[in-house]
RNA sequence: GUCCCCAUCGUCUAGUCAGGUCUAGGACACUGGAUUUUCAUUCCAGCGACCGGGGUUCGAAUCCCCGUGGGGACGCCA
């Protein structure tokens, strides 16, 4: 077991090295409920990450003694986003490993066993047909406000807890706790701090919305004769706008959201771990072995972050621009078809040669139909508000006239070629060469913006180019 | 209501542990400008915060106390 000392000065000190006989052994322990959700990921990226960064196993268990909620579709929902994310486990569901079995479903005599280690230490008593665990110390009843009922209480010893995240937390557990109900499942607590043992679990990674629980598990572990592992209590992720945290309902709340959106898993996971962790200077966008490389708990927050979506979208569109042509063409390709602007038929070079113009200007994949479609249709559809925009200022008509037959007349149909025949037309006419730019892109695409305008009209073609622009206004 | 945790720009955060180099730095967003008045790119600039009050100190964003605010827990859910 690390030992943690209390201040977080040595935090510093003590988590950046572990030594490397003592194996890191963090998990994950989800209940499959068909979604998954950010917070959860943002848990599972945690506990990945540390183990990752010390070398030690990750491990998925899966808490699946929620017969009603828990089917294997959404346990496959779980792997699928789990693995969309990239974060493979060293044990658990499909990879196996020695501390299985690693659903709790299967884990029933295990708990069985630990339950009479309880009882045999006369720590459990039956009421109304469930096991309590009993707490040790003197026992008085009080009226308790909130549940506006008469409680059995204990004084018992605070559990000190000196936590890798926030330091020293102290709570005192006032009441016996049910460990198995009436209807013969485990309870939580009980199950989650015997899987903890049992997988020798050394670091629990997990929200702060368990940090008054720890208090509870604390008392277990002290019953089980067994040294609690370490705690670290990563803040919780807030809703973008409004009070509590990020509920399902939260628009971005799921992994699935991101998926069907085209998001890019490594933005995604990127702008994760920018969400209550930082590396202390001003880098953000970063390769995810350099995270790995950096990340450990003095560099974790203490207080909840609001999820921001903006963000979140701009580091997407960072890696989206970052990536090699081919990879962005692999990805993009999928959802110009799904668009119905490309088939199997679709030039390859054509695509190409599109998306290599297209790819600097994307904000993500799921615009990208809408800002390549005029390279893939034979009709323009003149954009209403554009077309007024440049209609405003000075007389685009005469304009488009003066180019047409200079454009015909050019045989060296490249952006350099069209920007020497821009500029000469300008200077024939008297003119600034931009001022054949608004009314030529609304001619050719029917809009008022997009990628730059000779790299529009070089990969459109003379042809096309031509035919569209004599078509504009006849 | 009780207990626990937290508190820097609108948001994510650096700085807090070892008080002075902080007229508080970066990023997102926003606003303005530049890139031959094309453009969903790029660049530059601007805007904008130490929750409040006491205390300690020559000196406090940083340490202490009290308020206030935010979050969480208080299930025979996980």
């Amino acid at each position: 077991m690390v030992a943690i000392a209390a201040t977080s000065a040595s935090r510093l000190n003590s988590f950046n090295r572990i030594a490397p006989m003592s194996q890191v052994r963090v998990r994950f322990a989800p209940s499959p409920t068909g979604f998954f959700h950010i917070g959860s990921a943002r848990t599972a990226l945690f506990n990945w990450l540390y183990a990752r960064h010390t070398g030690g196993a990750f491990v998925l268990r899966i808490e699946d003694t929620d017969t009603e909620r828990n089917t294997p579709e959404a346990l496959q929902a779980l792997l699928d986003g789990m693995r969309w994310l990239g974060l493979d486990w060293d044990e658990g569901p499909e990879v196996g490993g020695d501390y299985g079995p690693y659903f709790q479903s299967e884990r029933q005599a295990i708990y069985e066993e630990y339950l009479a280690k309880l009882t045999a230490a006369g720590r459990t008593y039956e009421k109304d047909g469930a096991v309590y665990f009993k707490l040790i110390g003197e026992r008085y009843t009080e009226f308790d406000k909130y549940k506006n009922a008469e409680l059995e209480k204990v004084r018992t010893e605070p559990v000190v807890v000196e936590d890798a995240i926030r330091g020293r937390v102290e709570r005192a557990v006032e009441q016996d706790f049910v460990i198995r109900r009436s209807n013969g499942d485990f309870g939580f607590h009980f199950v989650n701090v015997v899987d903890d043992i049992c997988m020798a679990i050394t670091h629990v990674i997990r929200g702060e919305d368990h940090l008054s629980n720890t208090a509870r598990h604390v008392e277990l572990y002290r019953a089980f004769g067994v040294t609690p592992p370490v705690f670290a209590h990563i803040p919780l992720i807030l809703k973008s706008d409004g009070k509590g945290k990020m509920s399902k309902r939260e628009s971005g709340a799921l992994i699935e959201e991101y998926v069907s959106r085209h998001f890019l898993a490594q933005a995604v996971r990127n702008y994760l771990c920018l969400l209550g962790w930082n590396p202390k200077d001003d880098s953000e966008v970063m390769p995810i072995a350099e995270i790995i490389e950096r990340f450990d708990f003095p560099g974790i927050n203490k207080d909840g972050a609001r999820f921001d979506e903006q963000k979140l979208a701009h580091i997407n569109t960072e890696y989206l621009r970052a990536l090699p042509i081919e990879t962005f063409t692999h990805l993009a390709a999928p959802v110009l078809v799904s668009a119905g602007l490309i088939d199997e038929s679709t030039d390859e070079d054509y695509l190409q040669s599109v998306l290599a113009l297209c790819q600097p200007k994307a904000r993500d994949l799921a615009s990208m139909p809408e800002l390549v479609a005029t390279f893939f249709s034979d009709t323009v559809e003149v954009d209403a508000a554009a077309r007024e925009r440049v209609y405003k200022k000075g007389d685009p008509a005469a304009r488009l006239g003066e180019l047409l037959p200079a454009l015909e007349a050019l045989d060296d149909w490249s952006e350099a070629g069209l920007e020497a025949t821009f500029g000469q037309v300008a200077e024939t006419n008297g003119q600034k060469p931009t001022a054949y730019f608004p009314i030529t892109r609304l001619a050719v695409s029917g809009q008022g913006g997009g990628v730059p305008l000779f790299g529009l009209l070089a990969v459109l073609g003379k042809e096309k180019v031509l035919s569209r622009a004599k078509a504009h206004g006849a």
